[in-house]
DNA sequence: TTTTTATGATAGTAATGCTATTATTTAAAA
DNA sequence: TTTTAAATAATAGCATTACTATCATAAAAA
């Protein structure tokens, strides 16, 4: 993780992991903009002054949370993406980790994923929305974006090499996976998707969307 | 516009479309975030409570605001595709319009269009990423938004009444201009795109990835 | 002309987003 | 084992934000 995201490192004491796993519940809970430091102070037992000396402010916490999670999955998809070896392959496994609600990792005791992904559907886009994002990202805060984004794009290009766009697919394709699922579970007459939590359809839709466009080239 | 995102109807009094014309101004310069009805009431030399008789809250405004640049957008695009035939034609338009910048529109002296559509693709998706989209979503707040995705999925059924997911890829089609647009000028390493304000290369990719699948199935 | 309506001016309050200080506990170094 | 440093808890305080309320005045309708 990024060292100019936090102040004190969180993952390596006790109550740095506590901040972690319980702004991912309280955030899923609140919402961003409800939730404070203060709330988040008394539902560890700790004080607000505490949780200030491991994050600066609490966007910088939601970059954290959000640089976490693309890390992370792009982990996940690197890991279970590894011994394939037909790319397309590749890109329905990436396509489904990137829409489906995910199973709480074990090796995380810290985090729970399966919290962390409605997190990072409904608050993720803001860490970046902000009149600081050329700064933030002259600090590499999104590194692990850019890095599953690149990975995706190669991908993209192992298929087709002709195909024109890689980044701008990938982004799609993780921005898509995304939003759909929001519009799902919130404004569903901006999708398809009749079931609530029918995370296949949106995986349906994608692969089609992508293949249709790099089979095509 | 929907009698319940305001108070006082901004649009007939001369406060209410200075504060809809200097809003647009500020959040464009400040963003969302740092934008505060104070800051606002200085600008157009009123006050802060008197902003309050027009709305009830800064979010509210936002609302607005996005309400208003769909309910626009797609009035030029019915406007703009109301004597062409071709679904094909009508889908490249409705392409280009919400990818480019968008001259002022004269129309409507009390709002710079030209200001709005960055506005909109920095800060609109706020407009719906909060816990209460449910709740806003039954006073309809989004409809504008609706109708538009509604009226694109209908020229999408017009080319291929055959393709599955017309109301998602209408959805997709709006998403992906905004935030393409978002990332080519901010986090430019997520795209493909090699100039800044080159929008023509997001409606390049966007023309492909549309017609890509709704050209196959 | 009266009366409603819109605006301006001012005050005030609870919550937020911090910073600072001191005391206490915990853990590592000597 | 003692010393000392580091981490945390407890508390206070402050500027700003997000409102609400009151009252005076100006302009427009009745």
């Amino acid at each position: 993780m990024n060292e100019d995201l936090y102040l004190r490192n969180p993952e390596e004491t006790e109550l740095g992991r506590r901040i972690l796993k319980h702004s991912v519940e309280l955030i899923y809970k609140l919402g961003f903009e409800d939730f404070t430091f203060k709330k988040l102070a008394q539902v560890i037992g700790s004080t607000e002054a505490g949780i200030y000396r491991y994050f600066e402010n609490k966007h910088k916490l939601l970059i954290y949370i959000t640089a976490w999670y693309f890390g992370w999955i792009g982990f996940q998809i690197s890991y279970q993406t590894n011994n394939i070896e037909e790319p397309k392959v590749k890109l329905q496994k990436i396509i489904n980790l990137l829409s489906s609600p995910i199973e709480d990792d074990k090796q995380t005791s810290y985090i729970d994923e399966s919290l962390l992904h409605p997190v990072i559907v409904a608050e993720g886009s803001k860490a970046y929305l902000t009149k600081q994002v050329s700064a933030n990202n002259k600090l590499n805060f999104f590194q692990p974006y850019k890095d599953l984004c690149s990975l995706i794009g190669n991908v993209i290009l192992e298929y087709n090499s002709n195909y024109k766009f890689p980044k701008s697919l990938a982004s799609t394709i993780i921005e898509v996976a995304h939003f759909q699922n929001f519009f799902m579970h919130n404004l569903s007459s901006l999708t398809d998707f009749t079931r609530k939590g029918k995370e296949t359809e949106i995986v349906e839709f994608l692969n089609d969307l992508v293949f249709s466009c790099i089979d095509r080239n």
